[in-house]
DNA sequence: AAAAACTGTTTACAAGTGTAAACAAAAGGC
DNA sequence: GCCTTTTGTTTACACTTGTAAACAGTTTTT
């Protein structure tokens, strides 16, 4: 864990989220996707870019005379330091009270829900297999 | 559900989480509030109220002579906003996505882990009874 | 009532953020 | 080797956010 404590503001997740999805891109394919995706102007990204190359988010490397850009930062990382924040700030730090307020407010899908069952079941029986 | 789309700061929700716990204070309780346990100026507490009132968050009553200010954005609101917004741009908008990623990393204390085996393990049977 | 203390309003200002124009350098086409 | 297109760098600028000083109006004390 090389990256002491980076944070990214709003529109430089947007541009992450293009790198982690690629890995590697040129200036002009992410300015093309973001430009598309989001209708930022060609120097939005490009600056963007820049400062998230500044806070050691994004490497930049040269493959044939262009620049490639490459995620420094990974994303589980940046997605679980997000997390923690999150849920320190809005629950308590606590997961369970997260889960059972939105139940309660019926925020949840049938999906969802669905999903959280057999997660469940399938933690249980992780649990209970260790136990033996 | 009156409030349009308030949009709280950091700062911001340092305010209205006190105002929460304590429903109506004068200025001089929020300042003080705030200045131990935030060690703020009482210039900077006054603005942030100003800035919540401005944004419909807070409302300002007069209670002889001096004023006294109440939250007037709920609390369950703010966070089921935030909660979305946050597993909609982390999570693809799924809290099981999330608990999953969380469990997989580890970033759960055992009792949280409990906590949230039994409120699965609940929520499962009001499904079955539901079912009935 | 003059001074002191308290409460409320205006103004300020640096850092961060979103957004982009301008300018400069390099590569590609003719 | 120039002209055009592409890529890269600097500069800009308004808005937000954190933080507070200054100033003004009120109430309380001597």
């Amino acid at each position: 864990m090389s990256e002491h404590s980076i944070n990214l503001t709003e529109a430089e997740w947007t541009v992450m989220e293009c790198l982690w999805e690629n890995l590697s891109m040129s200036g002009k394919e992410l300015t093309e996707a973001l430009e598309s995706s989001m209708g930022w102007n060609r120097s939005t990204t490009l600056t963007l870019l820049r400062r998230l190359v500044a806070k050691g988010a994004v490497r930049e490397g040269k493959e044939g005379g262009k620049k490639s850009f490459h995620p420094e930062l990974q994303r589980e990382d940046a997605v679980l330091k997000e997390t923690k924040s999150f849920l320190g700030r809005l629950y308590k730090g606590s997961l369970s009270l997260m889960v059972s307020s939105f139940t309660q407010k019926q925020a949840l899908s049938k999906e969802d829900m669905e999903e959280l069952y057999a997660l469940l079941e399938r933690l249980k029986q992780e649990g209970d297999e260790e136990d033996a």
